[in-house]
DNA sequence: GCGATCACG
DNA sequence: ACGTACGTGATCGCA
């Protein structure tokens, strides 16, 4: 054993040297955390690809543990994914996990939560469930308190921690220069892990009070800890995909592409690479078609598809079109490239982040589930697994709901207490039709698809112009629509501007599960520049879009949450495959399907008293099924 | 590393 | 008179 004692934390850090030392360090942090009631604990990994972490497949080179504030303990678990102990010792590191997991009377605070018990998972093969309150993730707690900065452990102890981060801060450079952890001297490492799971330990308590003091411990508890949960176990059994069909598709995208460059190369003339926007711009000219252009980025004029769909209407340009499907190509690629790239024996594994967005919705990495191409073309390479079905869940316009539920606009609320319209009831206002809310989808679709781009900006508090442009009328027109809608739904109206006076006075906005979101300097930000000053527009915009879209979001995920709940208290077999901000996909053992989807009906709808959202309900064998006619 | 582009709700 | 829709992540080409 050896003590690496640094006098900028006040603590001893403890490090193992053999397996000796292992056992004894159990048996003492068993004792400790037992009668503290708590345990912070902290891994050290070595991605084995460079940048590119992965808790799935890492090494897992060290882990620590810190009980109170006067010690953290370190040893040494694996290199290059093999253990460093005899079996005798690796029993009782195992066994140790296991006590962890099981020990319910013990909180287990954890950095990035997710992240640490898919290594604990990977070592005893065993995960939380949903229900399991004895885990707590400083960086999610964080996060609640403070949208709008890092939560990466460092920053963090120096922004709430009284302890001089001047040593940890050095210490951090060090191995920051060095990406590979299992080049560095052991003892570095080890100290770092300490500092680690000490930090954790220390900011844990700071954390909770500000929480407590800021009303967020109920949204903390009842969603996002049991969401971190739920998600850990749909991160960790993955998504199954039909790897031959992607497969043949990826070769069919690969001649397509070849094809297209070919026939577009023949008719500008010469070669050139259309991925490039450098080059497309000396296409443009040479074919005399710059001049028509008039929407520019700092480089130049734009080549985009909004651009060559304009082109396009104006006349019948074979090279125009070659270009919007080779784009179009392109991306299908690059998302079957993408999938067949990250994919493990035909599953892919996703990373949730609760932390990844201001408004409280969730963001999709590596590889980013939520932005597939809509229809069945890349999609339906998702499929269930033997013996299950897919159960695929929307929430019908929820944003719009949570609007009338906020404003408490009577009209609105007719429109979906009575399973109206809300896009044909706006088209009738707006565009002033005389006829039926069923006769505006077959005489006037058109009007209709405008309204529905109404009824979306109104939500991110659109201006005349970008509707004009969004819908493609004349700004005067947008303008009379605007006030239109506003006379219709007047307690739209009365909301937003409620929201706006509001979040100036207080600097934040709160929706109605105390998820808050901060302009700090914005009343003083008015005072100097005024109400029209465009940053301080943006963000009253960003002001009522968060209160419709964070309700919207967590809405969504609580139900995610009691559905889980019911699938366990009924013993049935359901997980949450992906989520995709109100649509949410299961994976449902078959013979249980028809009563998941009772629960899931009962546990959805209404998850505020007196506020229903319908779902839209669908069993699938492939997430292209849906897009099936 | 950044701009442009494009995929989603 | 003027001008911006809200929230994300991935990839490509090019300095």
């Amino acid at each position: 054993m050896r003590e690496l004692n640094d006098p900028d934390f006040g603590a001893r850090f403890l490090v193992a040297e053999n397996g000796s030392d292992v056992l004894s360090f159990i048996r003492l942090i068993k004792e400790g955390a037992s009668t503290s009631g708590i345990l912070a604990f902290d891994f050290e990994t070595n991605a084995l690809k460079e940048d590119r972490v992965n808790p799935l497949e890492d090494s897992i080179l060290s882990c620590s543990f810190c009980f109170d504030d006067k010690v953290a303990y370190a040893f040494r678990l694996q290199s290059k994914n093999k253990w460093l102990y005899d079996d005798n010792v690796v029993n009782c590191i195992k066994e140790f996990y296991e006590w962890i997991l099981n020990n319910k009377n013990i909180k287990k605070v954890i950095h990035n939560l997710k992240f640490d018990l898919k290594l604990v998972w990977r070592i005893v093969g065993k995960y939380p469930l949903v229900n399991d309150s004895s885990w707590e993730d400083t960086m999610i707690m964080a996060y609640l308190l403070d949208e709008n900065n890092s939560v990466g452990l460092k920053r963090l102890a120096s922004r709430y921690l009284n302890l001089d981060g001047f040593k940890y801060e050095r210490m951090v450079l060090e191995v920051g220069k060095i990406s590979n952890m299992s080049s560095l001297d052991w003892y570095i490492v080890s100290q770092y892990n300490c500092a680690d799971s000490f930090m954790t330990y220390k900011l844990y308590y700071v954390l909770l009070d500000k929480m407590k003091a800021d009303d967020l411990f109920d949204l903390y508890e009842k969603l996002c800890r049991p969401l971190l949960l739920l998600l850990l176990e749909t991160e960790i059994i993955g998504f199954k995909l039909d790897i031959d069909y992607l497969k043949q598709k990826r070769m069919w995208y690969r001649d397509k592409l070849i094809e297209l460059e070919r026939e577009m190369s023949k008719i500008v003339g010469f070669n050139f690479n259309p991925r490039s926007v450098k080059q497309l711009r000396k296409v443009f000219e040479s074919l005399s078609l710059s001049g028509k252009i008039d929407k520019f980025g700092k480089t130049g004029f734009s080549t985009d598809k909004n651009v060559l769909a304009k082109l396009s209407k104006q006349g019948d340009l074979v090279f125009v079109d070659k270009l919007l499907e080779f784009k179009k190509s392109q991306k299908i690629s690059e998302f079957i490239n993408g999938l067949l790239e990250k994919q493990r024996d035909g599953i892919i594994s996703t990373n949730f982040l609760l932390n990844g967005t201001v408004t409280g919705r969730l963001s999709s990495r590596e590889p980013n589930l939520q932005n597939l191409p809509r229809g069945a073309e890349v999609r339906r390479a998702f499929i269930s697994r033997d013996g299950c079905k897919l159960v695929i869940a929307d929430f019908e316009q929820i944003e719009l709901r949570v609007a009338s539920f906020y404003a408490k606009d009577k009209t609105m609320l007719d429109i979906f207490k009575s399973g109206g319209d809300i896009h044909s009831r706006t088209a009738i206002e707006c565009f002033k039709l005389n006829c039926s809310e069923k006769e505006v989808k077959e005489k006037y679709p058109d009007l209709r698809v405008k309204a529905k781009g109404v009824n979306f900006g109104i939500l991110y508090g659109l201006s005349p112009k970008s509707l004009a442009e969004y819908i493609n009328v004349s700004i005067d027109d947008a303008k009379d629509y605007i006030s239109r809608y506003f006379y219709l739904y007047t307690g739209i109206k009365d909301l937003i501007d409620k929201t706006r006076s509001s979040v100036i006075e207080n600097e934040y906005v709160e929706n109605i599960f105390g998820r808050k979101r901060r302009f700090l300097g914005l009343k003083n930000l008015v005072k100097s520049k005024g109400l029209n000053d465009e940053e301080v527009s943006s963000h009253l915009r960003e002001a009522f879009n968060f209160l419709i879209q964070s309700t919207a979001v967590d809405i969504c995920n609580l139900s995610i949450i009691n559905v889980k709940k019911g699938v366990l208290e009924n013993n049935l077999d359901a997980k949450l495959l992906v989520q995709v901000h109100d649509e949410q996909i299961w994976e449902v053992v078959n013979s249980g399907v028809e009563r998941f989807c009772s629960i899931l009906k009962s546990e959805s709808e209404e998850v505020i008293g007196g506020f229903k959202t319908p779902i839209d309900l669908r069993i699938c064998n492939s997430w292209g099924d849906k897009y099936a006619d």
